[in-house]
This record gives structure tokens, C-alpha cells and sequence, in this order.
DNA sequence: CTGAAAGCGCTTACAG
DNA sequence: CTGAAAGCGCTTACAG
């Protein structure tokens, strides 16, 4: 099986290889040459050789996602969208989970993938995370579901959303108030977001005058979630509980539990949940809803722009939460 | 800034550029002359170029694993194993996920970083869904969780595992069997393991005489796990029922319905999950263990071989369930 | 607007 | 054992 060159297109459509380069990659050139040039690669079924390519100067057309994590809902659905979109410009996504320590350290040896594409979005990570304090980027580089002076970044104001969360709990005739966190011991896996989430919560109870107590705050693990113990005494210990779930997956023992218990949701307790994950509608969850398809597009968006036009100053997107009532609070 | 090149090393050390890079390369070389020559390289701190290196007939030394889930606690571990396995014998790997269609469709037109690997792995999926009928691979290629004739593979047998679980399940005074079973559209998301963990489940069950009911299987979305009401009504209507989650997290809303309704676990309902997911010990879940980093690892050390060997006719590596007794049945 | 040519940094027969 | 040379498949000034 021969490997079919952009020599092969240059004679297929008889013209010179520079030609033919300059066809692919956006030059000055003819229409009707274009088209000629176009017509012979998709006959020939000619796909470009990447490294030569980069040995010789050229763009790669990639972009690489680098994501603490892929399992969550908010990610895969960051992840799909922002790929489908870059995939209609022809651009290709090479997503880089840090699954472990060792593709970190592969990013800063300067010896993976990374070296190999045209731009690089940070989801959830801080450059610090990825890069150690010292680093100056020498390509395009946006931010998602972070922030940092002088960098283009989308995110959304999840401060905002938890005092959002307290607004709608205290609404109710609750008096014990409940946040059901995560628990990460990788640094570079602590969500910022998750964190400003309970801050803002905690600001809006505290201008009600109502102090969040840390034994009020439940801890667990992200895929596990709250255990049946600790949700069991809330209900036994408190009347009226009112809840703030970080995730909205942490929502779903609570709705299981509470029902089996009897407990009337948005009478007998109080839950709020973060996300609008897909499931929630169903599940009559209230919740604050976080454009996560826009999140991934508009990262999309900021990165073509900065390959197009390098010299183009940091945006910094921040979207806003929207809070969405239903059954539960 | 100008990049060290071969050349540089060359002139430094008095000698011509092949034999640096025979000296680099483990070529054929007179011992004083490769250690000149490895003097330069530290001393200009040279490091090669890999695009170059690549495209004069090198390897590239990197793998792509082609998965349809990365939201799992399974792959997620197969994933994590597999690469820090590589890692350590410096092969990066690539981890490529099937989030949308078009990422199918950008494999079979050869225009993405498939054809920049040495050797190509799938996970879960078959050669059929991903390159599609009438495709002869280039390249060594490895299945993961599951298997064909002429290839290299490694898998598990759910098959015995469903029957274990059956076993088990017969094995206290149960006379009703349910399933928990995911429910999928995308074709090539489904997952022929879990298919054969029923299938097992099933004829395990018919030999004790027992007939799998079709409505005592419940399907439901594979993050969201059962319904309440349907979990509600399986203890209102049965006495010691007897369920099989096709995947450890579907038993989790089961233990928080249970406990809640004061159903003791091995006693007045028995479960057995699959997967011995990390959660499942603390929760005292009796389940199938799957060795999920040895499918990791193993699937590795044949991409490795295969690579070192390309002769060697195909392996089909086939592991064992083990069932874990704990205290739900 | 386009072709011919130089060059990116390496590997690998090919002679010696 | 080693050097000189061809070539991997592209991009991009440089002339026209």
C-alpha cells in the first residue's frame, strides 16, 4: 500500500505541489485551481502527513483538550460539544485527560502530544496545575471552566450560582441547612468551581443571617456519593432539611432515600442541586442549569479566533448560572 | 532561539551525522566513537526532533486507544492501567473516545491521528463498529473486553460471570430473579460484555429450572441507575428478592432504598453486582470481580509484543471472574 | 496567481 | 565501523 502524497494531487490535477499546498492550507490561489486541486484529494482520498507537515513549518489543524476528568456529566458533555464543533471547521480534537501523575509530567518534559497541535485548552485546570509556576505559553491557550488574568477563558459564575442555591432554600420555612460536597485528595483534580459554588452559598445564607456550620457539610466520594448513614440522620435529626447538592449527582440517593422514607420533596425537605444534568427534569430536580454545550462552543470559538488573529488581546467570557425550579425546593 | 539538530552534535564531535544517529539509535558502532558522541549530546543538551524522526521511517512510539466510554469506573481503570504501563516502557498513548459520530466517521476517511500511532487498541467495541465491514488493518491492532477470530485480544469471560452470579443467587431461598440492565441506543455503544453477563445470568438460572422472566429485566440509563418506583415496587411485591445488577453502580440506589425500608442485605433480599468497583467492599456488596488493571496491563504487553514482533501469529487472552461474597448474598 | 527549488531534521541503504 | 547521499512529505520565500 503506497502512501498517497501531495505529489500524487499536484499530478492528478496538474499542478505544481506548492501549489497544491498552498490549495489546502488557505493561500492566495485561484478558485477554479482550488476546486481542481479539491476535486483530485477527495478522489485520491489524500490525507496530509502530519509530520511532515509540522517539520516543515505547517499548521497542524489540532486543537488538545487537557481535562482532569472525563467521567462526569459536565465534561462529557463539554468535551462532545466542543469537539463536534471544531469538527466542522475541520479541525481535530485530541483530548488529554490526566488519568495520572505521568501525563503531567510528559506535558512539561515538552514530550507528548502536546507539541503537536496548534492550540491548547485548559478545562478545569489552572496553568499552574499543568505547567508548574514557571511557563510561558508559546501557543494559543484558552481557558474553560477557569479564569486568569491575561488569558482568554470561558467560565461560568458559579459564585453567583450558589447564592442563587441559598436564595431558592431560603425561600422555605427550613432552619438546618445542608451542602453536600466532594472530596479529592489530587490537587490538580480540586474543582475551583465546586469550591465557589459553597462560597456563594455560604455568602447568601450569611446575609440572612444564617451561619453554614462545617459538620453541616458532607463530604464524599464523586462516583459513590453521600453515604445512606449520613443522609438517613439528616432526616431523622432535622425537620424541614433543606439541601444544596455542588453536583446534582450527589441529589439522587437523597431523592431515593427521602422517598422511601415518605418524605414529600418541596414540603419535607428542600434540594438543590448544580448542573441540570439530563436527568433531572425527570427526576422533578431543582436545580441551577449551567449552559455546558455553550461553555464547550464558545471555547470553540475562542481558540479559532486566536489562531486566526494571534495579536488579538484575553477575552474573558463568564456566563451567568439559571436557576430552574421544580419539584424539590 | 536555534534548535540543537543532529548536525550540531555531528560537527561537536567530529564525526558524521548517520553515526550519530546509529550512536542514537542502538546501530552498529565502535564504543569510543558512541560515547563522543553521547558526550556532545549532553553537552549541547540536544534532544531529537520527533517529526523528523518520524517522517525519515522512525516509529512513533505511540498507541491509540479507541474506547466508546470514558465515563466508567472499568475504563477508567483499563485506561489508567494501560497507559502507565506504556508509559513506564515510553510509549505514549493516545486515548481517543467515541463521543459523537463523526469521530467514527473521521477514523475510516484516515484523516486523523489513527494513522500517527504504531499500533491501535479497542476497547469494548469491535472492529466492525469502528472501521466497518470490508476493512484489513495496516497495523497491529489489540481487543479489549472483546475478542475475534485472527486477532490479538483480551477478555474476560461474563459469561461465567453471569452464571456465578446466578449460582450465588440460587444458593438462598429466592424464588424471584431480577436484572438490572442498561438501556442504549447508540449501536456501537452497546456492550457485548454486559449481554453475556445476562446470557450467563440466565442459562445459570434455567439449569436450576428457573425461567428469566422478560419483565423482571429493567433497563434503565447507565448514569442515572433504576427508578425509585421500580426498586420501590420490586420490595413491596416480592418476598427475598434475588437481583443481579449487570454493573456494580445499579445496586447502589437498591442498597439506599433497602436500608431505608429497614430490608436487611443477605437476608430479606440478596444482590450480587459486577465489576468490584472500589466503592463496592465499604458498601458490602457481593459481587463478580473483573481484574480490571490486569486487562489494562495484559492488553499492553501484546500491543508491545505485537509491536516487537509482528510476525507472531494472534493471542487470545482470556480471564476469569472471581466471585466476592460479602453481605448481600 | 503559480511553479521550481530549498530546506525542515532525521534514518537508512550504499559504498567504502 | 563510518561518511556521504538520498529521501521521508510537506511549506514557503523566490522568481516569474
Amino acid at each position: 500500500l503506497e502512501r498517497i502524497t501531495i505529489r500524487d494531487v499536484a499530478k492528478e490535477a496538474g499542478v505544481g505541489i506548492g501549489t497544491v499546498s498552498r490549495a489546502l492550507n488557505g493561500g492566495v490561489i485561484k478558485k477554479e485551481t482550488r476546486e481542481k486541486i479539491l476535486k483530485a484529494v477527495k478522489k485520491l482520498g489524500y490525507a496530509p502527513n502530519w509530520y511532515a507537515r509540522i517539520l516543515a513549518g505547517g499548521k497542524t489543524r489540532r486543537v488538545m483538550l487537557i481535562t482532569p476528568e472525563i467521567r462526569t456529566e459536565f465534561h462529557w458533555r463539554v468535551i462532545k460539544s466542543f469537539d463536534e464543533y471544531l469538527d466542522q471547521l475541520d479541525f481535530e480534537t485530541v483530548i488529554y485527560p490526566i488519568i495520572s501523575e505521568n501525563r503531567i509530567a510528559k506535558i512539561r518534559s515538552g514530550s507528548c502530544i502536546t507539541e503537536e497541535v496548534d492550540a491548547v485548552v485548559l478545562c478545569t485546570l489552572t496553568l499552574n496545575n499543568v505547567f508548574g509556576s514557571e511557563y510561558e505559553p508559546i501557543k494559543p491557550m484558552v481557558l474553560l471552566e477557569t479564569a486568569q488574568e491575561n488569558y482568554d477563558s470561558i467560565d461560568l459564575d458559579n459564585t453567583l450560582g450558589g447564592e442563587m442555591a441559598a436564595k431558592i432554600l431560603l425561600s422555605h420555612e427550613a432552619k438546618d441547612f445542608f451542602v453536600l460536597h466532594t472530596r479529592e485528595k489530587d490537587p490538580f483534580r480540586i474543582s475551583q468551581s465546586i469550591s465557589a459554588r459553597l462560597e456563594g452559598f455560604r455568602s447568601g445564607l450569611k446575609k440572612a443571617g444564617i451561619c453554614l456550620s462545617p459538620q453541616n457539610i458532607l463530604h464524599s466520594e464523586i462516583f459513590s456519593g453521600p453515604s445512606h448513614d449520613q443522609i438517613v440522620q439528616i432526616f431523622e435529626k432535622y425537620r424541614n432539611p433543606a439541601i444544596f447538592a455542588l453536583i446534582d449527582n450527589f441529589a439522587l440517593p437523597i431523592l431515593d432515600i427521602a422517598s422511601s422514607l415518605k418524605k414529600i420533596p418541596g414540603k419535607d425537605f428542600f434540594l438543590v442541586g448544580y448542573d441540570d444534568q439530563t436527568w433531572t427534569e425527570e427526576a422533578g430536580l431543582t436545580t441551577i442549569h449551567q449552559p455546558i454545550e455553550e461553555m464547550g462552543i464558545q471555547a470553540a470559538q475562542l481558540v479559532v479566533q486566536k489562531l486566526q488573529n494571534p495579536g488579538l488581546s484575553a477575552q474573558q467570557i463568564r456566563l451567568a448560572p439559571k436557576p430552574v425550579i421544580r419539584n424539590t425546593a
